[in-house]
DNA sequence: AAAATATAAATGAACGTTCATTCATTTGTT
DNA sequence: AACAAATGAATGAACGTTCATTTATATTTT
């Protein structure tokens, strides 16, 4: 191999990914407007810009492309929420810091939230696997185990801490999208942290 | 209008009901076996024991039977919730006896739950109106109020108390029929209710 | 360097299904 | 006989997917 075969090599990959990408993105955009059920190949492609065929030059079908999302999202989910960790800082700090990425990982791309919503309350739509749903909750789990060793969190079962956080969590998400309060106020994005630490962590 | 007619007036509406609600409770259950996604008119027909042609005479179409059955969950639970609720009681026990009749109700009907989260996130699928999503909070709203009003529930912004309680909620309902943690159990169930009250209670 | 060839990428009409809905007909009741 | 209720085959639109064809890109030959 020469290094103009490797060279193109490179740029071939990378324009897969590219057209790959444009078509998840255009999935996303079109769930938000119109939801899951009005989706289909041919409204992919013309928002893709592309023709209904190509789709499966890139993916095997419909719900390849839709489990193909998916996993997009929690990788990147993941990543940007977990990079607010910092082992040596105290459990209170990680929990906001956590708190604060993934309120404005969905701040900043809010199809993302829509997705993941209609994608999680689907059964058996295009799930692959049940355990699926609950990849999103890794990062809360790292830090209610440390904050639990540490006793700053209460020991409460793994599943109500999650509750109170995740399920917290996603409410006010949801209603800062309805337009019901705006998380973007400074004063309201910290009081929700406060209260949310503050039914989790064990008084001082 | 005689005894006799008044009687076959009445048998009538019955009958009427009973196979519109015997529709419903088709949906309900595909819904929660197969999402959705694969519900169709064939399924509900089958599933109701009747002929497609059938659901036409009772409902003007599918989306009419999807949102009949969202307004007969919310009205049943909405009125189910509040019956937990006496003028005369503390907020802290009409806390308690709305959050286990919210919960006991989902419980029961698990398939509720299912239809209500897929529902909720299908946008501009089968709604009339977005602000209905928001009617199963009405109960909530009401304790919220009297307690901010008593000085026995901290002095947050609605939306923050809502995600603490409804939010948390849900998400455990969520795990409990993921087979993550399990409701049945009192223990569970009561800590669960007391961390909640924690959350967005004034501490005395 | 241009032309010819080979390969890859993209297209969109066509296909077979599935679906919601209709309605002529049948079944049950008054 | 008269009416109401229920049927399910028929209909046509919509869908996911395929594939013969076209367009674009890369390679080889002249």
């Amino acid at each position: 191999m020469n290094v103009h075969s490797f060279v193109c090599k490179f740029v071939f990959i990378r324009l897969i990914m590219d057209k790959k990408q444009a078509i998840l993105k255009s999935v996303l955009r079109l769930v938000k407007r119109d939801g899951f059920y009005h989706l289909n190949m041919k409204k992919i492609a013309e928002e893709a810009g592309i023709a209904a065929g190509t789709i499966y030059l890139y993916f095997k079908g419909k719900e390849d492309v839709i489990n193909a999302l998916y996993k997009m999202i929690v990788t990147d989910f993941n990543q940007k929420v977990l990079d607010g960790y910092i082992e040596s800082r105290s459990v209170k700090e990680n929990f906001h810091e956590m708190l604060n990425n993934a309120i404005q990982f969905y701040l900043k791309e809010r199809d993302y939230f829509s997705f993941i919503e209609q994608y999680t309350y689907a059964p058996f739509l295009f799930k692959e696997n049940q355990d699926e749903n609950f990849m999103l909750l890794l990062p809360i789990y790292k830090m209610m185990k440390e904050g639990k060793k540490q006793k700053v969190i209460k020991n409460l079962p793994d599943a109500i801490l999650l509750s109170l956080i995740h399920g917290s969590m996603n409410t006010i998400l949801k209603l800062h999208l309805a337009h019901k309060t705006d998380l973007n106020k400074k004063g309201i994005k910290q009081r929700f942290y406060d209260a949310c630490w503050e039914a989790i962590a064990i008084a001082s």
